[in-house]
Formats: structure tokens, sequence, C-alpha cells
DNA sequence: CTAATATGCAACCATTTGGTTGCATTAACA
DNA sequence: TGTTAATGCAACCAAATGGTTGCATATTAG
């Protein structure tokens, strides 16, 4: 279940603020993504190391600064893999639903 | 930031496993899920706890058994908000591309 | 060249987490 | 009624997590 590493890197409120601030677009390096998070610099550094670790995000070093990526395609497997359960879930509630209409109808 | 709870009870194989097996439909009571786990049925119970306390299930005591129930709407919210990310990074990449090939242009 | 900036890395610490065992309680069945 | 089955609850423990400080390194700007 790679899902699991993906929801338990967006699980936590600093690394899910540093993923909404990569998508809303404003900064895209290490240090600018580190400020305001209410954690040093370091601190904030191991928060992005976990994100890195379960591919939700990627960092490409350019000279003296690392830009910080988002990975859509992780995005998506986390999104597509809920969509799943949802449809599953769904059915079953149909299904549940049916079975006890049939049991009054008698 | 709600969504930070569900996505950290989601991020365990264990409670993604029952998360799972409840979307499947199989056995829906606390014993029956605990089962099978790899864990005995008070570790199971403690992180089915994790999943109650971010709504992702609801427990319906009936008699001496206590039903499992996946809430739909958690797991609504779960996925509209990476929805919503996937769609803001989607935009940036564009703005990003018009950006560079503008610039190209001159 | 030198100073400032952006970053990496390791040691350390308190708290949380994931798991266990043991025991109490409540409901159902014979 | 007495036993079994389903569950709850608490104490305890090792490992992981979230954070810090301190220091080293590399790149850019003056």
């Amino acid at each position: 279940m790679i899902e699991a590493e993906i929801y338990k890197a967006l699980g936590d409120p600093i690394r899910l603020q540093i993923v909404m601030r990569l998508a809303k677009g404003s900064p895209t390096t290490i240090g600018q993504l580190s400020k305001n998070l209410g954690v040093s610099r370091q601190g904030a550094r191991k928060q992005l190391q976990v994100l890195v670790s379960a591919n939700v995000v990627h960092l490409v070093p350019q000279g003296r600064e690392t830009q910080v990526m988002l990975d859509a395609a992780t995005l998506q497997i986390a999104r597509k893999f809920i969509a799943k359960l949802e449809s599953q879930w769904d059915q079953r509630l149909v299904a549940l639903k049916d079975f006890v209409e049939n049991k009054t109808d008698r």
C-alpha cells in the first residue's frame, strides 16, 4: 500500500501547509517555503523531507538554492484511491438498501 | 486544517487495510475487522479508534457487538481537498508554460 | 577575495505512536 | 443460571516523530 505513506506525509498540519503553498504558487525554494511555519528552518526541512520521501514533492537544486515542486502524479494516486473507496462503499450501501427493501416487501 | 487529521488517520497500513475492508463489504463488526491484521484484538481496536476520532468511520453498538461504518462524507472531504490542490497546481504549470513561451518569443 | 546566503547534516530531547498483556464488563445462548 | 463471546479500559514499553541547536559546506554578491 504505497498510498498509506502518501497520506501519512499529508497528515501533518505543517506538511499540509507546505503542500498548499506550493499548489497556490507563491514561493518555490526551500528557504522561502520554510518561513512562517512556526518552526525553525531545519525543522521545516525535516518535514519537507517527509514529503520528498513519499514523492509528494521533489527537489531540484539550482546553484545555491533548490526549487521544490509538487508531484501531480502522486496527488492523483492519492485522490483516485479515495475515489475508489467511495464508489465501493456506495455500491455497498445500494446493495444493503435493496436487501432491506426486498425483505420488507414480503 | 481538518484534512490533516483525516490523512493522518489513513496514513497507516493497518488503518488503511481496515478502511479498504469496510469499503469492499466483508465484515462490519469490530471483532471481525480485527482479525488477520497481524496485531492483537486490542491493538487493532486502538487503530480503529484513530479512524473514529478522525471521523473516517463511526461505531454503532448493537447488543453484544458493534458495527463499524465508513463515513462517506469524510472520504469526500479528503478527496475534494486533493482535487483542489491538483487543479491549483495545474493552473500554476500552465501559467509557467505561458511565461516561458512568451519569453522565448521575444 | 571576502562576506553573506542557502543549504545540509548530526546529535540530542520530549512526546506521540503502535503495540502488548491483564482484567473488567455486558450480552447471548444452552 | 452459568458460561461463552464481544467488547472496553488501563498500564506499560520500545520505537518513531517533531522539534531544537550547533556546525560544516557551497554558491553568489560586493
